[in-house]
DNA sequence: CGTCTATTTGAGTTAGCTCAACCGTCGTGG
DNA sequence: CCACGACGGTTGAGCTAACTCAAATAGACG
């Protein structure tokens, strides 16, 4: 389970801002460093720990028996992964890069911190906003072409993590496009064509494999949400 | 959003069951039908209901600019739908047939009944198995083909309101095939042809277009989750 | 009986998939 | 230092699952 707990990520979460209180919980509040491709936690693993990103990107995901993947979420700095209304993870998660991370121990079978309810009640909150962040992936993943899939993913991307410069829009992309096809409901040659499709339209200059800069931010958002 | 509070919908989450203390939300429930195609809430209302559907089926659907549908889920009995993390409702809410419901408001601005810790709890545990219905769906919508997509749903369906007789297990659809349609993403011709596969495949009998028969339940699962 | 709507079925098209080749980068070992 | 293989990404060619468009069928209802 994946939460967004940062305010500019989505416009249908605006304003909605989390940061725990460190000093109160001091006594469970514990730093940690994964490396890439390390694992947070997999799927069935005993709940015990949430995760608040510090630096870096996570993936979160689930396994079908033949091995696809779906890939539910990037999990950037400020969001939580692992939270569980029952004492199991119900998805994997790993570290794209090195990634700095909070743990936060949570008593035995419960993410509800029972005895705080102040704290309950912020989780409540972005445990709500987390699934309205997922209605618009659904929308995404059962009605867009790939290459609105791919407009709103840059969009997104941008919206949490881009940085402005004078030519434009600026972002890294740490996962690699197995991650985004996986994430996108695509294949990685279906990415790779239709980014280099939006190149060739002129909404983005890719520098590096990793690197995405938007030069048309309303020729892609035309795109996101094409009116046709 | 749309939580399930029934203990048997989902394997994912077992035991989890939520009926509301009738009694002590006297003054605020209120009973409620709804007819066909009646809207509950459209997205953007300001929320200051939460339904508890009693009888019947709802459907909650997020709408593309364009007139595309992503059909997010369907209400059952003992479902909850209308919560949200702030003051506004992120999908549109209709009722298929005649839906009866428990209405209950919520104080302005929050579904998190501030004064009743132990509801609160209980709301979390249910948003957050629901995060953990919608990965499933995630999963199904992003990486299944048409038939697996069906046999997903149809065994949902059987889990969630099947009844068994002598010859197999017998589920009513009421929704129609655009609403099929619309939660698996797919077409509604893709949708009745794959349903007349299964129904040559002798997985099913379709008795008239809103009943199904499911005639080889092991069939359905293999395909459901295929291991090729 | 005619109209309307939902569903099914058929025929042809296409977006995205599969399979394969190719390219650039990087780390390793001779 | 270079050769080599591994890996991630891009591109091409052909295929196919699902889509679009169209027509046929079947109930429901006035």
């Amino acid at each position: 389970m994946y939460v967004s707990a940062a305010s500019d990520f989505s416009d249908a979460t605006p304003g909605l801002r989390f940061d725990f209180d460190s000093s109160r919980f001091a006594d469970i509040f514990q730093q940690r460093i994964f490396h890439d491709g390390q694992t947070l936690f997999r799927e069935g693993d005993k709940s015990n720990c949430v995760y608040q990103i510090v630096e870096g990107v996570v993936r979160t995901s689930k396994l079908l028996v033949n091995g696809r993947r779906q890939i539910l979420a990037f999990g950037y700095p400020g969001d939580l992964v692992g939270l569980s209304h029952d004492c199991r993870y119900h998805n994997d998660c790993e570290a794209i890069g090195e990634v700095k991370v909070k743990v936060l121990r949570t008593n035995a079978c419960s993410a509800c911190f029972d005895d705080d309810q102040e704290t309950a009640q912020q989780l409540m909150r972005l445990a709500a906003s987390e699934v309205c962040n997922m209605q618009d992936h659904f929308l995404m993943l059962g009605r867009k072409s790939a290459a609105e899939k791919m407009a709103s993913f840059l969009l997104t991307v941008a919206h949490r993590a881009g940085r402005k410069d004078e030519k434009g829009i600026v972002l890294d992309l740490p996962m690699c496009r197995s991650d985004i096809a996986d994430f996108l409901g695509l294949t990685i040659e279906t990415v790779s064509r239709t980014l280099t499709k939006l190149r060739k339209e002129r909404m983005i200059h890719l520098p590096d494999p990793h690197s995405v800069r938007i030069t048309s931010i309303e020729k892609l958002r035309n795109l996101a949400d094409r009116q046709d």
